[in-house]
DNA sequence: GCTGTTATGTTATAACGTAACAAGATGGGA
DNA sequence: TCCCATCTTGTTACGTTATAACATAACAGC
C-alpha cells in the first residue's frame, strides 16, 4: 500500500513515540510539520488501520504503530499488555486463540471481523519501583520495564 | 453490595436496555428520575463495575449490565461478541483463557488486573438480512440474532 | 479541457469523561 | 447534644475524543 504524505506523517509519529499517543497527541506532535486540524489525524489513522500498521488500543483510546505483520481476517487478532500504571505497552502475538474465539462467539456470530485482547496490569519495573512516573497522560511515561 | 438510590437507578436502566448503553444515553433515560448531570451517571458506573454489576465495552464506548458472576482477580475475564451492524452483544464465558494470558502478558506485566477480549462481526441474523436496522446508535437495533 | 476519484483542508459540533467544589445525610463518639 | 468524619448527592465548568458537513486541490484517464 502506498501511504500518502499525511499518512506518512501519521505513522512516523507513532513510531517514534514509545507509547500509546491519542489522536490528539498525535497532531500535536505533527503541528510543526503543518497539520493543524483532528480530521487529517482521525483519516490517516483510519487508512492505517485498514492496512494493520496501526491499532487502536481501545481500553486507552489511543494509538500504536505495529511491529508485527498481520494476516487480514479471522486470525488478525490485536492483543496488547498493558501496564495501567507507567503506560508501557507491549503487542502479543496470539494467533492460537483464533479458533477458540470462533467457537465462544458462534452463539451470536456468523462471522468475525475483528477481535482484540487487551491485558492490563502492572509492568515488572513498576512493580519494583523502578518506572519513576506515574502515567500522567501527558508525562513521558513508558519505562523499560 | 448494597445500592445507593442512583446505583439501582443505572444498573435497571442498563438491565432494561436490550443493547450497550452510551453514559449519556444512560443519562437520557433517568432524566425523568432526576438525573441531570454526567458525574452522577459515571460515578455509579464505576461503583457498579467494581461490583462486577455492569461491564464497560471498550471498542463501544458503553456500558452492559452483566448476567453472570465474575470471580474477582485475574480469571475475571470480559469477553463479549458484537455485532458490528445491529449493535448486539453477548457476554461470553471465557475462563480458560486466564492461564493462557498470564503467559502471554508476562514478557511485560507481573501482575494482571484485568483482561477484556472483544470479538466483532455479524451475527446470524445480519447475515440473513433478517436485522432490519442499521445500527445507527440513537436506533433501537438490537435484534434477536 | 473535462470528468470522476481521491486526498486535503476548514469550521463547527457531537459525544464522552472528569475536576473541583458545595451541600445534605448518617453515624459514631466525647 | 454537639462535633466530627465520612459518604452520597448535586452542580458547573471544562477537558478530551471523534465526526459531520462542507469546500478545495491534485491527479489520472479519456
Amino acid at each position: 500500500m502506498e501511504l500518502t504524505t499525511q499518512q506518512e506523517k501519521v505513522l512516523s509519529a507513532l513510531r517514534k513515540a514509545k507509547k500509546p499517543l491519542s489522536a490528539y497527541a498525535v497532531l500535536d506532535a505533527l503541528r510543526t510539520q503543518g497539520v493543524r486540524s483532528p480530521p487529517i489525524v482521525y483519516r490517516a489513522l483510519e487508512k492505517l488501520q485498514g492496512a494493520g500498521l496501526v491499532h487502536r488500543v481501545e481500553s486507552l483510546g489511543a494509538f500504536v504503530a505495529c511491529r508485527h505483520t498481520h494476516g487480514k481476517g479471522p486470525d488478525g487478532i490485536h492483543a496488547f499488555a498493558i501496564c495501567s500504571q507507567c503506560g508501557a505497552v507491549e503487542e502479543l502475538c496470539a494467533p492460537s486463540l483464533a479458533k477458540s474465539l470462533g467457537r465462544k462467539s458462534g452463539g451470536l456470530l456468523a462471522e468475525i471481523n475483528h477481535s482484540m485482547l487487551e491485558i492490563s496490569g502492572l509492568c515488572h519495573g513498576c512493580v519494583r519501583g523502578a518506572c519513576a512516573k506515574k502515567n500522567t497522560k501527558k508525562g513521558s511515561g513508558a519505562c523499560s520495564q
